[in-house]
RNA sequence: GCGUCGGUGGUAGAGUGGUCAAUUACAACAGACUGUAAAUCUGUCGCCUUCGGGCUACGAAGGUUCGAAUCCUUCCCGACGCA
């Protein structure tokens, strides 16, 4: 994997690049797109691409109790499992979870209202769960050296140790995967912070070492692979679909990345690649809100390595008030390596990406457009508004006026123009538009708001559907039009702009 | 015409003498949701209220009772059966 950065923003971390996986490039500063269960809810790939999605993210947990990370591996890895694909055909970009934010979210904050982003400003006015009900039903429940969960599915028990995590992620095969790590609750005091930190920093340094481990046994069997394949015939060769598609898209031997598969490349596994695939893994920063803990863990994180194997990115995870976030992903930012790319992991309100960018962060992923799509609450660029109001009922207007989603752009520019080959979608992910290729409507949309909250009052499952495809298309390119801000030099214009109006 | 059963809040449907402004579900209305146990969850849901309470209510009108959605009488309405 290779990052590289196009463009700084002055004064302040921000920064444009382009982060090269083996299934293509992700332009960023990006937003990922949620999809735990190898699926984004409601939505199948052409969707979320169409959405201008660039790459999505699975989980571990989620995956290996369903369908199992095996079946993910002999399916050809998660991309091709799930058929995510880029526009000329190739499968596009993926990344997993670790499991880490389960920890959290099966443990303390099991059955309870808690959010990692808490409402609570002042810390000293925290009650700590844990000391609360510590004998309060959890799923999840961190042991010796893992945590062992309780599966939600059919009640038996996992140990997920750091090592286990990794295991499974390569199994599933994305092209960027994370260190498993502990996600603390905003409700946990700083002592528990501190202990939480220093067990994230052991399982950093266990999840490199395993995968290190793994991506030298991938080198050595892909050679061997590579070597038996000499004298193959290619009907033989077809056979092996598996080990095709963790060969895809390889690092040649002097670094450089062989970019922009071709359609074709199914059928072409060899492709003169005789690296093996690497999945980049991502190191987590934790520390909670605390100032000395967050530096201590980027600089922690950022300087573990094992035999001089450090890891290729970073995730800032971990819980916080909403006031302190920007403080947290600055102290972060401000410490680990410039030159590799970092992750806000779960965050997504458009004031968030506006913070987050402007601090350094170059992903991001967050399971709100498409759980606030499914749940009757739609974005707009003047805030959000829940569709299932009764003001709602006869309003047959456009979601929004000038939006160039599917489910706002007039019917006749989706079935004829857009759809036709274009410069802008002949681009795998349109890089030089901000808006992904849906025309802009004068007055007649696809879908009125009275046929949304028509469609929600009925239950019917387009409702949820068609709510996330304009969701994930608003936050989507969102980051795509502050990306563009950056590189013309009105970043700062744009976010006054924009949060002026989307704030009122 | 006679007989039987039944009429409860927007709907369905509990409740058969006090703990009933009335269980529950749905609908309605409002809200929440940040690395997805989530097409989920929460609150309100007769009228008024200084949130203490006040007022009107279980087809209608009378009656019994300290007290009635609940018992009695008549009437109205519905379903079914017999003429």
């Amino acid at each position: 994997m290779e990052f590289k950065i196009e463009k700084k923003l002055k004064n302040s971390l921000g920064r444009v690049g382009v982060l090269s996986t083996p299934h293509g490039d992700i332009l960023t500063p990006a937003f990922v797109a949620v999809g735990t269960k190898a699926t984004i809810k409601s939505l199948n790939p052409e969707q979320v691409r169409d959405a201008g999605t660039q790459v999505v993210l699975g989980n571990t947990y989620h995956l290996y109790l369903q369908p199992g990370d095996e079946i993910v591996h002999d399916a050809g890895g998660i991309g091709k499992f799930m058929n995510w694909r880029r526009s000329d055909g190739g499968i596009a970009p993926t990344m997993t979870d670790s499991g880490g934010f389960q920890v959290f979210s099966l443990g303390v904050a099991y059955g309870k209202d808690i959010s990692k982003i808490t409402k609570i400003t002042d810390p000293s006015l925290l009650i700590p769960e844990r000391f609360d009900d510590s004998d309060a039903p959890r799923l999840a429940k961190i042991g010796q050296d893992g945590v062992s969960f309780k599966s939600h599915l059919d009640g038996s028990i996992h140990y997920i140790t750091p090592e286990k995590s990794i295991q499974i992620q390569h199994n599933l095969g994305a092209d960027i995967i994370f260190a498993f790590d502990e996600c603390t609750s905003p409700t946990e005091d700083l002592k528990y912070q501190g202990e939480a930190l220093e067990r994230t920093h052991r399982w950093a340094e266990r999840s490199l070492a395993e995968h290190q481990k793994l991506l030298i046994q991938k080198q050595k069997h892909s050679q061997d692979l590579l070597l038996r394949n000499v004298d193959r015939s290619p009907a033989s060769i077809s056979d092996t679909k598996t080990e095709e598609y963790f060969l895809e898209g390889l690092s040649q031997s002097d670094g450089s990345r062989v970019s922009a598969l071709p359609a074709d490349r199914d059928s072409d596994p060899i492709n003169n690649d005789s690296s093996v695939f690497t999945p980049a893994l991502f190191g987590i920063v934790q520390g909670g809100r605390e100032e000395s803990l967050r530096k201590q863990s980027a600089k922690i994180i950022s300087e573990i390595n094992v035999d001089g194997k450090y890891f290729d990115g970073f995730g800032i995870g971990g819980s916080f008030a909403k006031e302190d976030m920007s403080t947290a992903v600055r102290w972060v930012n401000e410490i680990l390596p410039e030159e590799k790319p970092r992750h806000l992991l779960g965050i997504g309100e458009p004031e968030d990406l506006f913070m987050g960018i402007e601090n350094g962060v170059d992903l991001f992923d967050c399971v709100l457009p498409t759980r606030l799509g499914r749940n009757g609450t739609i974005y707009t660029k003047k805030g959000k508004i829940i569709i299932t109001n009764a003001k709602f009922r006869n309003d047959f207007g456009p979601i929004e006026d000038d939006c160039g989603c599917y489910v706002c752009s007039a019917p006749e520019a989706f079935f004829s123009g857009s759809l036709s080959v274009s410069a802008d979608t002949a681009l795998p992910f349109g890089s030089s538009v901000c808006e992904t290729p849906h025309k802009k409507t004068s007055g007649a949309s696809r879908y009125s708001r009275a046929y949304i909250a028509h469609l929600f009052h009925g239950k019917e499952m387009l409702a949820g559907t068609l709510a996330s495809i304009h969701n994930l298309h608003f936050i989507v390119n969102l980051v795509k039009k502050i990306r563009q801000s950056i590189i013309e030099d009105n970043f700062f214009e744009f976010k006054e702009e924009f949060l002026t109006g989307y704030l009122k």
